[in-house]
This record gives C-alpha cells, structure tokens and sequence, in this order.
DNA sequence: ATATCAATATCGAAATACGATATTGATATA
DNA sequence: TATATCAATATCGTATTTCGATATTGATAT
C-alpha cells in the first residue's frame, strides 16, 4: 500500500533516471530494470517498454539493437535533446528535494 | 512538448510536495495550485483535486472544510501515517537527486 | 528439427490525467 | 425575495498511462 503510493511518487523520477543512464553509458530494458530491483524500485515490463518506446519517440533516446551472447539486446544511448532535457530536470529535481529539506 | 515531458517526470515529486506543506500547515487546493504556479509548475484541478481526494483516502491526509470570507476552503492537513511516507520519500528523493549528480 | 533462454513487444483491463463544465454556498445587489 | 457574483471544489468524458500476463523474437544448444 505505502509501497505502490512511493511508487507512484517516483515513477517520474525513474524517467529521468533513464535518462541519466544512457547519458552515461547506452544501457538496455532487462539490465535498467535490474538494477532498479537492486536499488529496490521495481517497474513492470509492461510499463518499462513502453516508456522507452516513448522518450525515443520524443527524440530524447536513440535505440541500437546489438546481439551479445546469441541474444538480441536493444541499446539506448541519449541524444542532444534528451541531454538538454535531463539537465534540465536535474536542475529542478535539485530544487525540489532541497525544498523538502527548509525549516 | 519538452515542457509536457517535465511535468509527467514531476508529477510524482507534486505530490510529494502537498505533504510536505500539509505538514507546515494546513492547505487547500486553489492556494496550492496557485503556489505551484509561481514556481512555474502547473497542474489542472482536474488532477489536483483526485490527488487531494487519493491522499486522503490513503489516510495520509485529513480535510476540514472552513468558511473564509464567505468562501468555502477544504484545507487538508497532514496525518501521522502522512508523515511517515512523507519521511520515507524524502530519503529516497534525495538518493535519487544527488545520484543524478554523480561523475 | 525443435527446445531453450534472455530479451523485447504487446494485450486487455484498470487507473490516472486532462481540460472543460457543473456545483456549491455565502454574500452583495436589486 | 430573487438573482448575480465569486472563490473554491467536484465531476465528466476522453485520452493516456500503468499493470501483470502472455506472446514473440532470434540465436544457440541439443
């Protein structure tokens, strides 16, 4: 119950996180997800994908299919838009949380 | 378009706002959204008041209606099971900003 | 051939978000 | 007494998002 209420709270979050991610490095559904769970969030497939599917659409990712070990991976790596965009939400993220912290 | 981006990636980080200041004092939406506003957020009633309307069916806030200069205000007030998520999310929100900080 | 396996995609149902419109209720005006 | 006004809240219909479950992909191993 309070667990999906932080979920809901963060699943925003998690978006800039992707975006934070590839910025880094080109990452990949199955991996993110994982290392979500290991941070102890977890997202549905149902629901990973398709937000993929979407900051791709948006220009903000762009997505390569590579084949590792026999198996087809499809790599995102941020584009300049999705930069400016996470610098941009890095910058009110910060503001955000630090608010929570006054009085 | 990139401004649609950034209110879905805060939505979450709202309403963890509206716990935040229903636990400095007591708030209504028209007020609230007027705040957000200034801050250069903004957020249909539409979608304030069900959020409002969840919070409280949660047990995370409490409303008292008052009548101010012959206006009916629904002011919300945090609970201490409020406070408790409240606490929760302010932990994990400032993992996760100062996260998008590292390298 | 076909079974297996990591990974991605998509489905239908439920919940959420949105902008627009309606309702509330106290006071002011006629 | 009616009714106009006004801040504030509530709700409506549509579109979008989220979810868990199921299907698909495609290369390798058996």
């Amino acid at each position: 119950m309070v667990k999906q209420t932080l979920r809901d709270f963060f699943l925003g979050f998690i978006k800039i996180h992707i975006l934070y991610h590839a910025a880094k490095e080109p990452i990949y559904g199955q991996k993110f997800s994982d290392e979500l769970k290991r941070h102890g969030y977890e997202i549905s497939f149902g629901t990973l994908y398709p937000i993929f599917h979407k900051l791709e659409g948006k220009g903000l990712l762009i997505s390569k299919i590579k084949n590792v070990n026999g198996k087809n991976r499809k790599y995102y790596t941020i584009t300049k838009k999705g930069n400016d965009v996470l610098n941009e939400a890095r910058i009110q993220a910060k503001e955000l949380v630090d608010e929570l912290f006054e009085n």
